[in-house]
DNA sequence: CGTTCTAGGTGCACCATACACATACCCGGT
DNA sequence: ACCGGGTATGTGTATGGTGCACCTAGAACG
């Protein structure tokens, strides 16, 4: 349908949205990428490359966000661990802010969008 | 402050969200980019660059989102005016429901990211 | 005649994202 | 012994949105 050339358009999450939901997962427990893989999927983001959630973790290792280290598995192959810092929980928190003006704008759209296509319905 | 690696670090707005207020913004009313440029402020958007909003006009344009047309200036040089065609209002409320769902996971974040702060709260 | 405001536009480099692919451990089946 | 599949962590690379700088040109004003 629509089969316009903008038909592969795609308008989503936010900007550097992996950051902000690894820092979260991590803020609810330590955790490994493997285990971050599945459970990032039920905060909005779906098919996550898992290229760039171990790119993302070994970045905010070395700016300091998270620390890591590795642990052994019961079953399995040995598993990076990573644990938050202060200073990631700190970015945390400006960045949960941070979203908090993105759902304010958001709102603002929804409503002119419900504006606009209140009109027409009036007009029509 | 901070002062860390990741100071520089942006989270913002959905990706491709200038194309969606534009779409918005035509909804309301025909206008032309330095207007629009205007009016896009008030959606959340700051420091728009000039350039990519003429080049995302022309963009739309060009896959049938828009209708531009050239019209002579009481005072200054003329204007490109866009006028929103059926496909460009067909992709708004498409982009609308996409936003919709955006927001829904913004919603969530904030749940589990208040959840956690109320955690250490306590258990402080 | 130079400045300012209006209006539209190009060039380019950066970086997040997406997609494919690689490596290696462990276990169960045949 | 071998092979497939699940677990776990990565690398290589191209695309494309975004931001920044810069450019052209008309109209008004002193």
């Amino acid at each position: 349908m629509t089969s316009s050339a903008a038909d592969d358009f795609a308008v989503g999450l936010p900007r550097n949205y992996l950051r902000p939901c690894l820092l979260l997962l991590l803020a609810e427990g330590t955790s490994h990428g493997y285990e971050l893989l599945d459970q990032i999927g039920a905060l909005g983001l779906e098919k996550v490359d898992p290229g760039g959630l171990y790119r993302s973790l070994r970045a905010m290792d070395e700016e300091g966000l998270v620390r890591s280290s590795w642990e052994p598995s019961v079953s399995g192959p040995a598993r990076r661990t990573y644990e938050l810092t202060d200073d990631g929980r700190e970015w945390l928190h400006v960045v949960a802010g941070t979203l908090g003006e993105v759902a304010r704008s958001l709102a603002v759209y929804r409503r002119r969008y419900q504006q606009v296509t209140d009109e027409q319905r009036v007009i029509r």
